[in-house]
DNA sequence: TAGATTGTTAATCGATTAACAATC
DNA sequence: TAGATTGTTAATCGATTAACAATC
């Protein structure tokens, strides 16, 4: 089903071999716009299964999601020919293989470091299992938190933090810390061989001696501005 | 120190009289990136600020974000010259401009619908009367939160929201509860008059009745699978 | 004044959309 | 086969960067 050709066509239309692996090759640079809108065709793709719909155009993509229907295409073929001509996209097929792209198959593991509100609503969403992530611990310097089962998971001293992880090797880190503290754990998440940290503090983080960790600074704040300005925008 | 000119050029270099208002006109369309970018610069300043530095050159803030200096002042033109030639940026003039820009002087008033995790996270924190928010009250259904007080707001019930709407006028409503209840009460709140909803309720708001409530929709898990594609992509 | 740095135009780059041949 | 719809190229649009004249 899936169009695997083991060409491709240069500038000037002559067909030159792909490389080695290049197809599904995550350093073939896929452009970071793309990347972002990734997981909103995943959510939709995921809502169509649960309506038993198993196959979609992108005419028909398009007008739910309200994208352009070139763009869907497009952004499907960064990836390798997903779809079918004269046919569309099978809903299951494309779910799975979207899914792959974003890491849902890799099986990645996740701690939580802060067992604060945030650290807490976190814990407790099924965002994680959701995507194939599984949370397997949370952090906390206060001692009437640590022991304690919060969601499912295990409350545990950040003191023991380079000890799990060397055990348990989690790739994902939550960060949900005090601004103050981010930066210090997150040297220690980076030191402790995590691979990606998904960071909630108010503040820019950035591991320059890590270059290896992927770091994802989430601005609520910021978010806010933006919801203020529309507002603003509409008022007059 | 404003260089407000009454005049712009069109593109034949002629000068065209500037439309009555267009000088920090929203109507003017700024595009959305770079009224994403604005929180930013508004925080970098801020830090300047706090460090008591009271000037600064496009090069310098150019250094310190690590954003193209062009990009920084053509950004920040979109609103009106808030630089100085031979001098640069009037750090707390700027910092005010912006914060103006994004609506922090609008004395907008919030109320936190759903009083679980991640409502009450958003409540303790300091996000919204740092940007000029002021929070009033929270909703949730549950009996045993409803009376209660938490981070200093009252958790009302949510048979009151249209009462106190009604009555307050808060202009921002932000979104926590169950996807389930997300459309329900979001049609509640447009009817009552709220402005903008920061909606964290894991699904598409959208009111197509309500054409003039700005919603934005956080998508926490998206940025999840960013992460986790962000890991892969590093990875091999 | 001379030096610095903005505001602004022009050039480049990248992303979106349109169009259509390939093909299921 | 005829019809439908993708994959893909080309055209358009918008965003970023470079360059420099205006000006403080």
């Amino acid at each position: 089903m899936a169009n695997a050709k083991n060409t491709s066509k240069n500038r000037n239309g002559e067909e030159i071999p792909r490389s080695v692996g290049e197809e599904n090759d995550l350093r073939a640079r896929v452009s970071p716009v793309v990347v972002r809108r990734l997981p909103r065709y995943h959510r939709y793709l995921g809502e169509l299964l649960r309506e038993g719909i198993y196959r979609i155009s992108s005419a028909e993509l398009s007008k739910m999601m309200e994208v352009n229907a070139s763009q869907i295409r497009q952004d499907l073929n960064c990836f390798g020919g997903f779809g079918q001509q004269g046919y569309g996209y099978n809903v299951k097929f494309l779910y799975g293989k979207i899914g792959e792209v974003l890491g849902t198959e890799d099986g990645f593991r996740a701690v939580i470091v802060g067992a604060g509100n945030l650290g807490r609503a976190l814990a407790a969403s099924h965002m994680f299992e959701r995507r194939g992530i599984e949370r397997i611990a949370m952090f906390d310097v206060k001692s009437d938190l640590i022991g304690k089962t919060v969601s499912d998971l295990p409350v545990l001293c950040i003191d023991e933090l380079e000890a799990f992880c060397e055990r348990e090797k989690p790739e994902i880190a939550v960060l949900t810390v005090p601004k103050e503290a981010a930066y210090d754990v997150s040297v220690r998440l980076a030191k402790a061989g995590v691979r990606g940290i998904w960071n909630f503090a108010n503040m820019e983080l950035k591991l320059d001696d890590y270059p290896d960790v992927y770091i994802l600074n989430v601005h609520l704040g910021d978010s806010l501005m933006v919801l203020s300005y529309g507002i603003r925008s509409r008022m007059k």
